[in-house]
DNA sequence: TGAGAGACAGAACGATCGTTCTACCTGCAT
DNA sequence: ATGCAGGTAGAACGATCGTTCTGTCTCTCA
């Protein structure tokens, strides 16, 4: 759309992402966005608004890559272990600082609040589709093992900004081939 | 100490734990823990130094029930699983509402931040208390062990106040009893 | 040519933030 | 008896919060 709409959006991620939802007022947005208070307000109804928008681009951003490796990715556990490593490389990354879901969902605890129904929506989408990627493996138990996989997911993009980030994606990734040998040795699914 | 302390602390920590830290602020703690605000000013230097201490005593709790637990069950392996349970039985447990280390170092992600230096210091010595637990039992890599554990745990904490609590504990738990299995069937340690 | 949308600038709103202050009262120890 | 620590009460500080407002300027498209 709008190009200061883009600015806006953007510095927003960056900042809400960098120093947190509620840290960040909209003064700051609006500032290094170079952008007046009156456009903010014609692009978003309120800051959390903006702040879902937010979300809403780190939803489809994820998505998007599970889904690129999707349609590269033919073998099942290769697509998984493909996915691990996305995730291990996010967390090696420069600029890691969590997961933007998790982070969001510290500060939004009520349940009824829109930013905190943003991450459940998000990791919906999440769970289910891991736990797709896992039934299609051949193996059954495919439910424990997406929630498996999301569960060490959660735990290395929390600590991965916690401490050195190189052995908390080492270990992800060493878990993850743990399920996977684990499931290896399961016979096929009879559903 | 003083009973007027008290009651502030214990107000703080139900309120910074349900409703975050940047959300609730010193009018809100005061008011509801019946004191005025030179009474917190006078035990407390700042609101910072108030979120120190609500961490500092939730940290003392946990390392309380971790040397129980450590006093009552001799098994290496039974113990982990003690406190295995433990952290699977607070997912389930009433108001439960995430990690309060995890949810702090959302809301403050500066690394010099003495809030955030408080979460460091908690899980340093968690995950030092965790790895010589595994390394208790005779088998070798209880580093892996101790951060795979914390990895699953942090997931399981994260998790549990997003969604039903119940899988998310059977999970974590059926998560430790594999890796418990997987270490079953090491060798002991040379070192 | 003219209308309307989008961005600009900037003042102002009431509310709340964390913090400091003065002043008075009480109970206990020296 | 005196002093002081710890509590009460309440006003006030400057700063920032998210939000709304009145304007003006500049494009684009009918």
């Amino acid at each position: 759309m709008s190009e200061a709409r883009d600015r806006l959006l953007s510095t927003a991620s960056r900042l809400f992402y960098a120093e947190g939802l509620h840290s960040v007022g909209v003064d700051r947005v609006i500032a290094e966005a170079q952008v007046t208070r009156a456009t903010l307000y014609r692009h978003f109804r309120s800051k959390d608004e903006l702040v879902v928008a937010y979300l809403t681009q780190a939803d489809e951003a994820i998505r998007a890559r599970v889904d690129a490796a999707r349609s590269e990715v033919e073998d099942p556990d290769d697509l998984i272990r493909t996915v691990g490593r996305s995730i291990a490389e996010d967390i090696q990354g420069e600029g890691f600082r969590g997961c933007a879901f998790l982070n969001a969902a510290a500060e939004y605890p009520d349940p009824e609040h829109v930013v905190h129904q943003a991450v459940l929506k998000h990791r919906q989408w999440f769970l289910a589709t891991m736990t797709e990627l896992f039934a299609a493996t051949g193996k059954p138990d495919s439910e424990f093992a997406g929630r498996h996989f999301v569960m060490l997911r959660d735990g290395a993009m929390a600590a991965g900004c916690l401490t050195d980030p190189a052995p908390v994606g080492e270990t992800f990734l060493r878990g993850l081939e743990g399920l996977l040998t684990y499931r290896s040795n399961l016979g096929s699914a009879l559903s």
